[in-house]
DNA sequence: GTGAAAGCGCTAACAG
DNA sequence: CTGTTAGCGCTTTCAC
């Protein structure tokens, strides 16, 4: 059924040895006659090579994983996943490497260890892992190499991360929204577990401070970056005594669903309160108003994470290094100016 | 580095053969003492078994093979695919198999031979391939089990395909438009490459014959199922001489951007014109109006595709059968009644 | 109950 | 230039 190199060979009448040599493309170590044998008896054969069996010799798969932790639900409940799948595959794909999906419900040590380090992969990305995730200490476990996306690692120096300029992009858009007029600032952040959450709570209390803007308490409430969490978050954050002029959400799923409640309890976007989001998913170009926010370069970063995992297998060096990509303010509907 | 089954083999005082047949969990068979030496020295010696070896022996790699073509473009273009893909996880996971994502540029016979059957799978599941796709003579060049999604295989009954059931999910739309008052109907297509466009504009046309409506050549468009062809098939609609009531657009993602392009022309949806979707991404619960439209169970497709799938493997049998899933009709806001 | 031996399909020294 | 030899880490008859 399957042919196999020994079959070639033989058709070919030469070793293995120089099928093999010849098929993987060392061409000038052989008299062209013997070279063509062999090109010929392979495609004869429709032989495929087993890269199971080339992978067990070589130790190398040719293979990354994905790792995502399911804490936020299915892959459907993660639109910014996809893109950097994209990014990841155009990179791959060219090198003849293949990307499996390692979807992880709980993330115990356990769960990891079995899940992850079982799959023969030569690298891993991990994508956005919560503060307490086993994954961080990746090292602790496994000598792959490995690099996070979403977050920075814990490890001092021998951690790979890239990721956008969380800090860079939540400045950039509350002063614009300050140079719109916006004095009333109110703020729906992520679980304080993820690492974009912290910071970018942290880069937006910043702004406030240089503004000499108080931040009101009653104005900043705390989500998990799901979509249902917009409402129930937002319901805490409209029962306020009285509302801000805009509300800076953390992620774009918190943002729509937001607006939805906002629209439900008859307050209008822009009109009567201006509302952003953070990631820039493909969504918040579609929904009414459509959304302001600061979109992520998310098929760079996966392109990125990719080029620097093959080039330390290939190297054989340890991946380190944080990359900061530049986010990019889209300004569109749900936010206004402030006479 | 990295330990092997001889290191826990000998740690413990046993062969190969006692420690490999041991963790395989046959444990019956052996003294109670030496079992737990086994398991022991494995646990110590923190055990990670090679599944690269253990797959080449068995012949078997344990991991699926997600095909898709990407004439439509990236996954992010494919909004539909995530939820397939959350289905087929569903179902692997427990069940110690991987997924891998082969995305093909182009899907010549070369390529897909490169890339799908050089792969170590042990079945593949391919996605919505076009008519003149050689995956659809997938059987022509491996013996590995296949599930086509979303299209029915050419083969006689060779093939496997689970899809929601077009036809029901257009009649019924259509049927309850017709209830809402509706008589004249617009229709954007996808490419007739594609077996669901086919199916749907097919149903369509048999519903309005039913009605003994004529089909209006001018409101009849053909897309390509992507976001841009929303616009620009959009148009040459629009410029007909006088409107339909309503519009069947045959997926949500060309539906949403028709609705954008009503709404930048000045056409009002619902009022002036209603306008459908099929697929239920998550997208259309966003726009304004909201998307009525068929919604697919996409991660049941995922999860069946996937079971089927796995037992082929099991039983060494050929993998075939039709499944088409009920489709569920999501009534919103972008379709209304005419009086 | 347990182990020796063979081999999955391939690559990589090392001879010749 | 080409072939022989020795494994990669594991499973699996088949003896003992």
């Amino acid at each position: 059924m399957k042919k196999t190199l020994r079959e070639v060979a033989k058709a070919a009448g030469v070793s293995v040895t120089t099928a093999s040599t010849v098929l993987s493309g060392r061409v000038d170590l052989y008299r062209a006659a013997t070279v063509h044998r062999v090109l010929k008896a392979a495609e004869e054969l429709e032989y495929r090579p087993n890269l199971l069996a080339k992978a067990l010799v070589q130790q190398r798969a040719r293979t990354l994983g994905l790792v995502v932790e399911r804490h936020q639900g299915l892959l459907s409940r993660n639109p910014y996943i996809i893109p950097i799948m994209d990014g990841i595959l155009d990179y791959l794909i060219p090198r003849e490497y293949s990307l499996v999906l390692i979807s992880l419900q709980e993330s115990s040590e356990e769960t990891m260890s079995q899940r992850v380090f079982n799959s023969s992969i030569d690298a891993g990305i991990v994508v956005a892992p919560l503060e307490d995730s086993p994954l961080l200490q990746w090292h602790a476990h496994s000598p792959l190499p490995v690099v996070f996306v979403g977050c920075m690692s814990q490890e001092t120096d021998a951690g790979a991360c890239v990721d956008v300029d969380n800090e860079a992009g939540m400045r950039s858009l509350v002063e614009w929204l300050y140079a719109q007029g916006h004095r009333e600032f109110g703020f729906m952040g992520g679980s304080q577990k993820q690492w974009s959450a912290r910071l970018r709570k942290q880069s937006f209390l910043n702004v406030l401070l240089d503004y000499g803007i108080p931040a009101r308490q009653e104005w900043m409430v705390e989500g998990d970056y799901t979509y249902d969490a917009g409402f129930w978050a937002g319901e805490q954050l409209l029962s306020a005594s009285r509302l801000p002029s805009v509300v800076v959400v953390s992620n774009d799923l918190m943002a729509v669903s937001f607006m939805e409640l906002c629209r439900a309890k008859g307050i209008v976007v822009p009109d009567q309160l201006s509302v952003t989001g953070f990631d820039g998913i493909d969504l918040g170009q579609h929904t009414s108003p459509t959304l302001t926010t600061v979109s992520q370069p998310l098929h760079e970063i996966g392109h990125i994470a990719a080029e620097w995992l093959l080039k330390g297998i290939d190297s054989g060096e340890r991946v380190h290094g944080r990359k900061l990509l530049a986010p990019r303010l889209e300004i569109r509907e749900s936010a206004r100016v402030i006479q």
